[in-house]
DNA sequence: ATAAATGCAAAAAATTTGCAGCCGT
DNA sequence: ACGGCTGCAAATTTTTTGCATTTAT
């Protein structure tokens, strides 16, 4: 189901010199072997703008300029870049994928209101080190990859209305 | 879209006397508002034995004696009972939901093997404490009701398989 | 030139909804 | 008897797949 990417003998560019906190996201591709179109370019470019998790469906409407990609290549360019790292899959509870990619912040979750779905981002994850912990417990698990996290509860403008 | 169920003013019944680790079911369900249907009791039932998350395809298979009850049925009754609160709704990152019924554990998360899916519950979390702390610096939040949390690896025997 | 990326159509899978009849309380 | 619960059919929504065409390298 989820197949590795193979790497290429690039070498693993973040565009040394750093221009601002933008990443050069054609470098970016470049060095997972991936060929730089215009779309994945826009479509890295207008999650980068979000700030939030996205749908396909978000990506789909947000879209702007050019007429959007078919709904099955966000899909495909979604999940390829996700295999890749460099695109996270986040489950906001809804039953549909959003996605976020975030070059240049560090990792981290996010808390959601039940209420409206506002989403907020959270200061960086403190788990790194749970994970070594229960590596240790683990009957049948050797290796953490990642892991998801995401606090449910109610923001203060939901808490208001009601 | 989340909306907590409003409790009756029954007793929160956990049959007092505690018979074995078993959970009375029916009283449970009464507790909560809801009528005790065979059905219902079944699906608490083998969500119990089955020991992890399953989607709805999964009880659907895995159903036993009577013809399995309607997918339909099965998501309604899902749903109306995560949003009792005894039921969980876990994402495996399979993207299909998966629920969980564990009346007598203590609340607690899973890692899975990117490789099979393999699924290990882990020990008891230690993320409560978290929750107080993040509160404090969210800009939103100001309550938390709940959080996800899931590994994501690999197992032993596909350690070995590759 | 080659293989990857895309659009379009279609299929498959997951989830929801409407409504009539059944059943727990 | 009332209202919740269920089955069945159908509709929606989400996600995947096949194939011909375009495009990056």
């Amino acid at each position: 189901m989820i197949k590795k990417p193979s790497f290429h003998e690039h070498t693993h560019a973040h565009t040394g010199g750093g221009s601002a906190a933008t990443v050069d996201s054609a470098a970016l591709l470049r060095s997972l072997g991936f060929r730089v179109t215009p779309g994945r370019l826009a479509l890295l470019a207008l999650l980068e703008a979000a700030g939030t998790p996205l749908s396909v469906q978000d990506v789909s409407k947000k879209w702007q300029g050019t007429k959007s990609p078919d709904i099955a290549t966000l899909y495909r360019s979604l999940t390829d870049l996700q295999v890749a790292g460099i695109v996270q899959r986040i489950d906001l509870g809804t039953g549909t994928a959003h996605f976020e990619y975030t070059p240049t912040r560090p990792h981290h979750h996010h808390i959601i209101c039940n209420g409206c779905g506002a989403v907020e981002e959270l200061e960086h994850c403190t788990l790194v080190g749970l994970e070594d912990q229960l590596l240790i417990t683990s009957r049948q698990f050797k290796s953490i990859y990642s892991h998801n996290l995401e606090f449910f509860g109610q923001c203060t403008r939901c808490a208001i209305k009601k």
